[in-house]
RNA sequence: GGGCGAUUAGCUCAGUUGGUUAGAGCACCUGCCUUACAAGCAGGGGGUCUGCGGUUCGAGUCCGUAAUCGCCCACCA
């Protein structure tokens, strides 16, 4: 048995992984237990693993291991995301500095980068999860663009298309000028910008008189097609009905009526712009207004714009605004901060952008979503509760969600046109002249369907039948809008039940002061390495305990190096009960001694409550209990104990049963160190830890009194080394007891130490309850310290005995508090007295 | 404008259904190389739980209210 003094991370973790997957560990199948299963939230193909998909992926580890462990055929189902306009981005950019364009290189080829792309990243993305020690079983990879995948969605696409809830139609959509495509309303992030507000002449037609307008927008004004004001607007009512001349363009445009505008807001007149904003759209459906769009694809301005076509919109904004000026059309500039939408992927401004293109109506969609969301045994749990609010509000405010994508890397859109037919069926038209709709689908289209189409959907697969609905689901709260809410409303309207039981919310990581990691701010830590430094084991644990679920972790270092300190206790922990239980042949709980039974006792009491942690996913809370029964009642208090009697049988039984135990326990959080530790048992019952059992709760094991009687020796172990100190007792003293508890006299180190008479003519009595000992010694230089200590004690103890005498004085709180918080109050009376006696005395000895 | 969360020790965070004198890690102070671990051991100091009001025998915990910070959604011509 050769165990190193400091514990070495990185050849602990080595080699143990690949180990596991061959072994078949982390297959799924074994029909003989109950299934329990995840899919994993696949990560993009778009590039490596960052902190969050550390926490991610570790907290899904912890439950399958767990669950693994407790006997159940665990399906953890790992995949990726083919990031349609990401991962499109990134090709692009790669072509791009090759010198390649995207169109001039066609489809295929295109395509075909694309999925040499997918490979490179894929087995990056593989290398690391293998890293963190992720139990996902591999034969049930899926990818949201593999084959199977592009049936359901297609499957999909044109069962909705039949039912009506898929339409095409023109309307204002988020436009990405960069990607060039579509986007949906989650797809666009609002910033706050310095604007102004351009305050314009719009002259009443035939006369000398103009209306203010106020806009943000001027470059659209080419696609002006009327000017409103607000029906109850007094100012204004004279003028409905007639013309005004739209600048530069030098046409007429009517001045309308419509509620849209706002009296208070600006000039009270606004100008409607139907192909470039949405509310102006609907007042142009209001009042039959022509739609002009007056932008290229790629937001420079069309043909509509006279000169300025060609120009960019911020290029033309600005000619645009020196020539108004010149013609005394300009009135004044208003600066204003006003929040401007941006593609979350490209970072351009969007462009609301009048457009065709395909919609789910999600009206009835999120009706059901709602109504289920009523009832307890159909509903999606969140866990925190309160994220279930967000599901709810994105179903109430649910709009068409747009999800064609003008881009090449996804799942085509399976309809066809030919002239003015269009048809949406699993396979092309048999005859000739059709011709396929060129778009993709949102890549969260296929996400959605993430919880069953990875499971053999719409095929009537058998593990569709077994591991459908998902047991948990695992993600941040920042997607639950992106794609929980679509994975929700798709499984409870195509397979009528919710895709998963129980949907785990976890927080955000975050620098050390709070902040987002960004690659500007260059504040982000790569989880590899952190691991290359501290170990999988220590990132996995911190990452996961330190933090309560749905709370925001701040990334600190230090921490990680602390958890590492404890797997190094942990480490030396068990080299030493490894050491000397190397002759162990079985473990026999028999003539257990009472600190046997204290550490049995304890360690039970563990197993329930971590067991009961674990269940409500509260592994911060299992973390700390843990840690606390390991360093302080294993290490502190048991193994120094057990030094005094380590060749008996039952001290061996006990340090092997219980170090056993941890390990199991703590293998979900730390599974590469405990299986290492296993491994060098004398003896185990299974050839790894991952496919033992976890511990169960066993009754028998309890010893009530016992553990309070050593609890107290404990605690008076503590107060006699206390004093001792405060008293500046050396190593010259003795001792005059009757005790005769070798756990005390042990541990304090007294055994030669005790006299009946002693030569030293000071004394310090030690006592607690029945425990008492009188610490003999020369107090010629001390006999202030002990004072000042005593008289301290004398008035904390003082202070006490009277809050809890007005308490029991209480009638009130003595009849209706539980009777046994009384009796813990009177007891605690009882004993504060005591000491206070104990104090007095010694005051009173000491002359005062 | 609507909603959610946070506010507890110097820092980062826990704190179950209200119940002894509110905990941990790191940092700090004192004393120790005690043969598993000095990345350790034995002790210690440090908090009127953001303010105010209420319910209760009893509030960090429940209710109301105010403040500060953060996030989400909506609006922004």
């Amino acid at each position: 048995m050769e165990m190193e003094t400091k514990y070495n991370h990185q050849k602990v973790e080595e080699n143990k992984y690949n180990n596991w997957k061959e072994k078949g560990y982390f297959n799924s199948g074994d029909k003989n237990k109950p299934p329990f299963c995840i899919v994993i939230p696949p990560p993009n193909v778009t590039g490596k693993l960052h902190l969050g998909h550390a926490m991610n992926v570790s907290i899904q580890d912890i439950i399958i291991r767990y669950k693994r462990m407790q006997g159940f055929d665990c399906l953890w189902l790992p995949g990726m995301d083919h990031a349609a306009i990401a991962t499109e981005a990134k090709v692009v950019k790669r072509l791009k500095d090759k010198g390649i364009d995207k169109y001039e290189y066609g489809r295929d080829n295109f395509l075909s980068a694309c999925w040499d792309w997918t490979h490179e990243f894929g087995d990056n993305i593989r290398s690391q999860w293998a890293k963190m020690g992720i139990s996902v079983d591999y034969n049930k990879e899926r990818f949201t663009l593999d084959e199977g995948l592009n049936k359901a969605v297609t499957k999909v696409f044109v069962d909705y298309y039949n039912e009506g809830i898929i339409y095409r139609g023109e309307k204002i959509i988020n436009w990405d000028p960069e990607a060039k495509t579509a986007l949906s309303n989650e797809e666009v992030i609002y910033k706050d910008v310095e604007g102004a507000f351009y305050h314009l002449k719009y002259f009443i037609e035939g006369t000398n008189d103009y209306l203010d307008v106020a806009t943000t927008r001027p470059e659209t004004l080419f696609g002006d097609t009327a000017v409103a004001v607000n029906p109850d607007d007094e100012r204004y009512k004279h003028l409905i009905g007639k013309n005004v001349i739209l600048p530069i363009v030098n046409k007429a445009i009517p001045i309308i009526k419509d509620e849209h505008a706002d009296p208070e807001f600006g000039t009270g007149v606004v100008k409607i712009t139907p192909a470039h904003d949405p509310n102006d759209f609907e007042v142009g459906n209001r009042h039959n207004l022509e739609r002009i769009v007056v932008m290229n694809p790629d937001a420079t301005m069309n043909e509509f714009a006279f000169k300025y076509e060609g120009m960019t919109r911020e290029k033309c904004r600005e000619e645009l605004l020196k020539d108004l000026e010149q013609n005394g059309l300009l009135i004044n500039i208003e600066p204003m901060t006003h929040s401007v939408g941006h593609s979350e992927r490209t970072g351009v401004m969007v462009e609301p952008y009048l457009s065709k293109q395909w919609f789910v109506k999600m009206g009835e969609l999120a009706k059901h979503v709602l109504e289920t969301q009523e009832k307890k045994d159909e509903k999606v749990n969140f866990v925190p509760e309160r994220f279930e609010k967000i599901l709810n509000h994105w179903m109430e405010i649910s709009y068409d969600w747009c999800i064609s994508r003008q881009l090449w890397w996804g799942h085509r859109i399976p309809a066809w046109y030919k002239d003015d037919e269009i048809y949406v069926g699993m396979e092309a038209p048999k005859e000739s002249g059709w011709v396929q709709d060129e778009d993709v689908l949102d890549t969260w289209f296929s996400s959605a369907l993430w919880p069953f189409s990875t499971l053999g959907w719409p095929n009537n697969s058998e593990d569709m039948a077994r591991y459908f609905p998902n047991d948990v689901l695992v993600t941040a709260y920042d997607i639950i809008f992106f794609w929980v809410a679509r994975m929700v409303f798709q499984a409870e309207h195509i397979t009528g039940q919710r895709p998963f039981k129980d949907c785990i919310i976890h927080g955000l990581i975050r620098d050390k002061e709070g902040r987002k990691m960004s690659k500007s701010l260059g504040n982000g830590v790569d989880p590899m390495d952190m691991i290359d430094e501290y170990g999988a084991d220590a990132l996995r644990f911190y990452l996961t305990t330190d933090v309560a679920l749905g709370t925001d972790l701040r990334f600190d270092e230090e921490k990680v190096a602390s958890t590492w300190n404890f797997i190094n206790k942990l480490w030396n922990a068990s080299r030493f009960v490894l050491l000397n239980i190397e002759d162990l042949k079985e473990a026999r709980l028999e003539n257990l001694k009472i600190a046997d039974k204290w550490l049995l006792t304890k360690y039970e009491r563990i197993i329930k409550s971590i067991t009961k942690h674990m269940d409500k996913y509260e592994f911060n809370l299992a973390g700390a209990e843990i840690y606390d029964f390991i360093w302080n009642d294993f290490c502190s208090n048991y193994i120094e104990a057990a030094k005094f009697s380590i060749d008996s049988e039952v001290t061996k039984s006990v340090l092997y049963g219980v170090l056993s135990g941890i390990l199991e326990m703590l293998h979900p959080f730390m599974p590469f160190v405990t299986e290492e530790i296993y491994s060098k048992l004398p003896f185990r019952t299974s050839d790894s830890l991952m496919i033992s059992n976890y511990p169960k709760y066993e009754e028998q094991l309890i010893f009530d009194n016992e553990t309070k009687s050593v609890d107290k020796i404990f605690e008076f172990i503590s107060l006699f080394r206390k004093l001792k100190l405060e008293n500046n007792i050396g190593s010259d003293f003795e001792v005059i007891t009757s005790l005769k508890e070798d756990l005390i006299l042990n541990l304090l180190k007294l055994n030669d130490k005790i006299v009946t008479n002693s030569k030293y003519n000071d004394t310090l009595e030690v006592v607690l309850d029945n425990y008492k000992i009188i610490i003999c010694y020369d107090n010629s230089s001390n006999s202030e310290e002990e004072k000042n200590a005593l008289l301290k004690e004398k008035e904390s103890l003082e202070k006490s005995i009277t809050r809890r005498e007005n308490l029991l004085a209480n009638e009130n709180y003595v009849v209706k508090a539980p009777e046994n918080i009384v009796n813990q109050e009177r007891e605690n009376l009882a004993s504060e007295k005591e000491k206070l006696a104990l104090v007095e005395n010694r005051l009173k000895e000491l002359g005062n």
